[in-house]
DNA sequence: GTTGTATTCAACCAATTAGTTGAGGACGAT
DNA sequence: ATCGTCCTCAACTAATTGGTTGAATACAAC
């Protein structure tokens, strides 16, 4: 099993929460300290700092020193990879269905030039 | 909570197993009945039959009804929600990035300039 | 060195999940 | 009507996950 699935594993799993995605939507304004990010939230600060680090050991965001801070730091290479991904596949099953319709729609006006209706082109 | 977040919430955990990711590249090339879905892997047709389910559940596919047959079709706006929230904020992020690059680049520069190392700028 | 602040670690709990096996439902073919 | 095929439902298990609280670490400041 190759090493960018386990990465992608991490990175699908960790947008797969709301509060995450909602971290992420926050740090691509600005970095954030764990503190800071916990503040608005009705849950436990140790609570907000697991979600970081699965949001960090997806490879989504990381961490520097800063005395006893450790600024959050949002990874846009990392949303990058996901999309790459996602838009692969869904370029090849948007061209394939294109190609479909206009297969489709060269046979209903074929039909309709012969005035037929429910016949199969052999 | 939106309804759309429900929407990423199952998008994002579906694509989070390796499997279903399988899956959805291999829709992307044709549509497939849950037998021919499940023949590649050495685990169980219930399994991959609870794995489709997930994908439907998430908007990522529907199914059709070809006699007892239940073609599985890959759905792409589905995916192409997904591209656009993680996009959204991989361009807020990128465009701060580079917006503080080219400012450290110029502070630097004027740093050079007056031939000083390490000076604060007051 | 003691205090305060920012954060993580550890142990635990409830809920979810990916897998299993076994039974059952829907449909076409004979 | 019965048989084989395709698929889902139900019940169970083991592992993972998101949350909790309490203790510990790291560092600045006094």
């Amino acid at each position: 099993m190759g090493d960018s699935t386990k990465q992608l594993d991490r990175a699908f799993a960790a947008l797969a929460d709301p509060t995450r995605r909602d971290l992420v939507a926050r740090l691509s304004i600005a970095d954030a300290t764990v503190g800071e990010l916990a503040e608005p939230y009705d849950v436990s600060l140790q609570a907000i700092s697991k979600h970081v680090k699965v949001l960090e050991d997806a490879g989504l965001v990381t961490r520097s020193k800063d005395a006893q801070r450790r600024p959050v730091h949002l990874n846009p290479e990392a949303l990058d990879l996901m999309t790459q991904w996602i838009e692969r596949y869904r370029r090849d099953a948007e061209a394939r269905y294109r190609r479909l319709d206009a297969l489709l729609a060269r046979t209903a006006q074929d039909d309709e030039e012969r005035g037929t209706d429910k016949e199969q082109a052999s």
